[in-house]
DNA sequence: ACCTGAACACCGTTCAAGT
DNA sequence: ACCTGAACACCGTTCAAGT
């Protein structure tokens, strides 16, 4: 009766390859990834995999999946909008240095940036109570979304770091880059509710 | 005394190889670019290219150049400081949408923003004018510029089309992305002179 | 059902031998 | 000086033959 009928190769197992395949691209970027890479690294004939991933592309998809569900739990705590922004922007930033090689490479692909997902919800309920009309809320969010998240890949891939020469240039330029975009918001709202 | 001793030929010329290659990219991708079929494309051996061109990379990073080297010509016409930085604004988008495939993976490289140029100068000027303090400049001027790149690779990705579900959604996010730094600069520069 | 060796169609790059 | 065939060290993926 019990369901232990076949014992399953744990190598082989889909967590044991994402995880891996995370574990290197973490190490050595994306171009260190390869099928028979992560095969060696498993201790696996390389054909193997195909039985339990479809292609490379369903890997690097998967990798991505896994990161981004550790952001399940973004909740904004109370405050004003700003803070309350600010502490969704830090919270994205902070899924991004964690995993730098994965995020520079997810940020290029179209498929990264997802409207279902819980910062996008977040996100677009503090611009509510901010006071945006609800007609410019999606679209708002969207555009913050991008703009922060390319404002995150110029940081992973050391843009921002080049143009600013200074020490904790990352910190310092999304910083500025935070408060400028808080402080558009702040003008869009109170330009509305004056209306 | 003419100095047409050797005759070159002319498809092996560093230029032709780049106009080609930026061909073969703006048709079919930067993964539709590989030494073989830049060298088919030419009609040539593959491995004469490696006496004109020191690899891949070197070829990439010559049409990235080719492409940008075509906006020395930008200069912002006269007008208020906002509407300049918008002029500024959609000349990196016309750029860009110029040479999408090229462009998407420009931006995920490191090197692709450049502190020379005179886009930079240019921006650097126009926040000047604004009056913005001359220690804020060169901080403020990059962190806009990674903003709109950032804002330009998602478009230019699909994700900005995606996320938001309209038609003409890219020129209404960009529109609005260019307003909401515009006003967030707006507000830096009144709170600065009111202190 | 799962594994796997061989094979296919590609890569970038080097290098010795040619002219 | 420039060209080029062969070769090396890689890829992702397929597939028939095994268990």
């Amino acid at each position: 009766m019990a369901g232990s009928a076949k014992p399953v190769d744990p190598r082989l197992t889909k967590d044991a390859i994402l995880r891996t395949a995370l574990r290197i691209v973490d190490a050595h970027g994306i171009d260190g990834l390869s099928m028979r890479k992560l095969a060696a690294e498993l201790g696996v004939n390389p054909m193997s995999l195909y039985h339990h991933v479809a292609n490379k592309a369903a890997v690097v998809n998967g990798i991505t999946r896994l990161v981004t569900d550790g952001a399940r739990d973004i909740a904004v705590g109370p405050g004003r909008w700003p803070d309350q922004l600010r502490q969704l922007a830090y919270a994205f930033r902070a899924l991004s240095l964690a995993h730098p090689h994965l995020m520079r490479h997810a940020f290029t692909g179209d498929d990264f940036i997802q409207r279902r997902g819980p910062m996008w919800q977040a996100l677009c309920d503090v611009l509510r109570t901010a006071g945006l009309p609800e007609a410019e809320v999606e679209q708002t969010g969207a555009v913050l979304t991008v703009l922060v998240g390319g404002l995150l890949l110029t940081e992973v891939n050391g843009t921002m770091r080049r143009l600013i020469g200074a020490d904790a240039a990352d910190d310092a330029g999304f910083a500025l880059a935070v408060d400028l975009l808080i402080n558009g918001i702040a003008t869009r709202v109170s330009r509305t509710d004056m209306i």
